[in-house]
DNA sequence: AAAATAATTTTACAGTGTAAATTTACACTG
DNA sequence: CAGTGTAAATTTACACTGTAAAATTATTTT
């Protein structure tokens, strides 16, 4: 027999392997993701897999944009939480913690959108970029909004090359999203080191004041980039 | 025939067989590392490494402390560049710049250590732990010495769980170790965000100029945390 | 010289991703 | 309605992986 069951039913298979990848990565991790076993789970054979993901690296980026979509709405939706005007610094560290929490949260998913878990696996870039965009918008967002009211201080900070970074439909960024840019980059690069390390268990001794030091670091950079009152 | 030719040729298998590890891991990554490919490399059947090396793991742990030996020995070797009375903070900076250009030139070694690009590995901790401690001593000690001078403002830092973390000789850490420690983590922290995500190909917005992020990253630390003059 | 031990080999098993050929189910068309 | 074409599965096959078991050989010890 050769095509009765899989997809009657299982009207939506495309999702269904993407499920039972994310089950299998939930128990044993990312780096032991094996189409074999997926096809094991849903009863079909491993080569039908290839009917809906040209590669297993095809399937993996899928799950990544997945991660991005889920990780993006946790850090818009912990942007909105305040609306009020005199809450930009409330915001900011709303989104600090959302990012450590769904983090500790997902720490499978986490690692693959910015660990290296999957042993060949080279991410493509242009395919993830809009994703990446996305979810890192809500920091960009908050930035920007205390450049605009002029609450900024982040005179001195290195800007990056506007050349190497593909920015959206190919504009030249204007110098004001250079540095909103440049400042959220920085911050994004303190706040993985922090969280990557806990996800990936490597800061052990401070165990559960993992959220006061996360919170110390967040209240550091508020003093540090943030003119207030 | 069955024993040879190895052991005769080749007087120290056991090197030979980590050079030809490293060597495989330069060329395609510590992914794709394979005790069958490094057994075709030296001529030997693949069963034979197991006389060396318990296991794949036990391999990957003798490469992870090799790592952890070089990257040590270039910390301290940074640290003592400077030998003068006021230099303290030029040793700091040495030290952190020695982290990132050890990194960028080993990036599979860093990786290796700091990452987790073996598929199922997990490392040892209580066996790497003497390693990691020695090689971040170097950092420990700069800011031992700002403490000692008085030199070191971080009141305000929360301090680790001195129980969940394994002391050399079981010791109960003082609080002066405890703040150094804690300080040294968080530092550590920062630093590696950026070194990571630098090696690991994300952080491309920068480009050559991560040398200067970085420069300013070390320089915000020594604000933040070094009293001066 | 004989026996013991240690190093190495071959063989084997269970697993992996994926290419190729093959079979089956379904939708159209004549 | 029969026939064809296509798309979705399947089986088969290949080249890999780590490693367990048994067999073989070299060296060391008795």
């Amino acid at each position: 027999m050769a095509r009765p069951l899989a997809s009657i039913r299982n009207p939506n298979l495309r999702e269904s392997i993407k499920e039972a990848a994310w089950r299998q990565i939930g128990v044993s991790g990312a780096s032991s993701l094996s189409l074999r076993s997926i096809a094991r789970d849903l009863g079909i054979s491993a080569p039908a897999i290839y009917n809906y993901f040209t590669d297993r690296d095809a399937l993996v980026t899928a799950l990544v944009l997945d991660a991005y979509l889920s990780f993006g709405d946790s850090q818009h939706a912990a942007k909105e939480k305040f609306t009020g005007e005199g809450d930009v610094a409330k915001r900011f560290m709303e989104t600090g913690i959302a990012y450590r929490e769904w983090a500790i949260a997902n720490p499978h998913r986490y690692l693959l959108i910015f660990g290296t878990p999957v042993p060949g696996y080279v991410p493509p870039m242009e395919e993830l970029q809009p994703a990446m965009m996305r979810s890192m918008g809500a920091l960009a967002e908050v930035v920007a909004e205390l450049h605009h009211r002029g609450m900024l201080n982040a005179g001195g900070i290195p800007l990056f090359d506007p050349e190497a970074c593909f920015f959206p439909s190919g504009q030249c960024p204007t110098p004001d999203d250079l540095l909103i840019y440049s400042v959220s980059m920085l911050i994004w690069c303190r706040v993985h080191g922090l969280v990557s390390l806990e996800v990936t268990g490597k800061l052990p001794p401070f165990g559960p004041r993992g959220d006061a030091l996360y919170r110390y670091e967040l209240e550091a950079m508020l003093r540090e980039f943030v003119i207030r009152d």
